[in-house]
DNA sequence: ATGGTTTTTACTGCGTC
DNA sequence: GACGCGGTAAAAACCAT
């Protein structure tokens, strides 16, 4: 690294200190060979030019953490000014008005002024919250749709994810809770509100926060908003995996025929309903003739074969006691 | 935290292509 | 021999308490 890139690192407060320091250092010669030594600030080491010796090591880089290459980025990245941080909504850059009913020079207030004040307060007050609330539900907004295109989720879920983050967001469920986890939650439910579910896991893979937090928020949400949510039912399973397994409407009318069978026997109580339907198609297949294998099954279904197994034993046991 | 239930994992044996 | 399927035991995950 030569000077000309350290000049670059300070150039805008080069004061003579730092020069005749930097001077100096220059012209300081190395104690082995008597070559002149240079720093190099990006290791933070003083070496010789002639014989590489390292005099210094470990020395502070006193220029900002990244080097900028124009005027903006040199705003970006210089150490001057408060951190910016995504606690909170504006990034702690809006303006705050102190309480202490002082003016600049530290005399108090007349009460004139002082009521001034306390109105210009509540009114910034205001504003902010509501910039902020608008903020946060355009940021909540685009990613539920973002999630809600990668899953296939129709129009209408988008809407009720909306309206439920909305609600969400007018009785202040937000603080200690991340935009993202709500949203998530808020399609989460919606999903399941509207009869197309999609499971735990396949909504993690597409948010970017972890499946145990979509869960807590979720159930937190649910219980805050008190919306009423059944159990997926298994047969609005059906659709998706049959077509995704190109299986014909046969199946799919048969799959579901052995769900409500199954369903008035009782014999799905506990058990999860993704694991029935994915039973059920894999069983209606092999009624129809149109046989998928197990592992197909379990793939498109994300459940395991031997649950597949258990079930689908189960759903022709309550076929049979219906049926001859 | 705990205990009961369900699901998953891993392994095995059997029959078929 | 690879594959599909069935079964089992033990581990892991889940859920209500």
């Amino acid at each position: 690294m030569t000077d000309t890139t350290i000049r670059r690192y300070t150039s805008e407060r080069e004061t003579k200190e730092e020069q005749t320091a930097e001077e100096k250092e220059e012209t300081a010669v190395c104690p082995e060979c008597g070559g002149s030594l240079v720093s190099d600030s990006e290791r933070g080491e003083t070496v010789c030019e002639e014989c590489g010796l390292v005099v210094e090591e470990d020395e502070i880089d006193p220029g900002p953490e990244w080097r900028a290459f124009d005027a903006s980025e040199k705003d970006e990245k210089s150490r001057v000014g408060a951190p910016t941080t995504n606690m909170m909504h504006d990034k702690g850059l809006s303006t705050n008005i102190g309480w202490q009913d002082k003016d600049a020079y530290g005399n108090s207030l007349s009460s004139r002024q002082r009521e001034k004040m306390q109105r210009l307060r509540t009114w910034n007050e205001r504003f902010r919250t509501r910039d902020s609330k608008e903020r946060n539900l355009k940021q909540a907004l685009g990613e539920i749709d973002r999630m809600a295109s990668a899953l296939g989720l129709p129009e209408n879920v988008r809407e009720t994810a909306s309206v439920i983050y909305r609600r969400a967001l007018d009785e202040d469920l937000l603080p200690g809770r991340s935009i993202e986890g709500v949203s998530t939650a808020s399609l989460y439910a919606a999903a399941r509100q509207a009869g197309t579910p999609r499971s735990l896991d396949e909504i993690a893979n597409v948010s970017r926060v972890g499946k145990d937090e979509i869960a807590r928020t979720y159930r937190y949400v649910v219980r805050e908003l008190s919306l009423e949510i059944q159990p997926a039912d298994p047969e609005s399973y059906v659709p998706r995996f049959s077509s995704d397994l190109d299986l014909s409407e046969e199946v799919e009318r048969r799959a579901r025929q052995l769900l409500q069978n199954a369903k008035e026997e009782g014999v799905h109580s506990g058990k999860s309903p993704v694991g029935l339907a994915a039973a059920a198609v894999y069983a209606a297949s092999l009624l129809t003739n149109e046989k998928v294998t197990q592992n197909e099954v379990s793939e498109v279904a994300n459940i395991s074969e031997v649950t597949i197994r258990n079930r689908y034993h189960e759903l022709l046991e309550a076929e049979d006691s219906v049926h001859p």
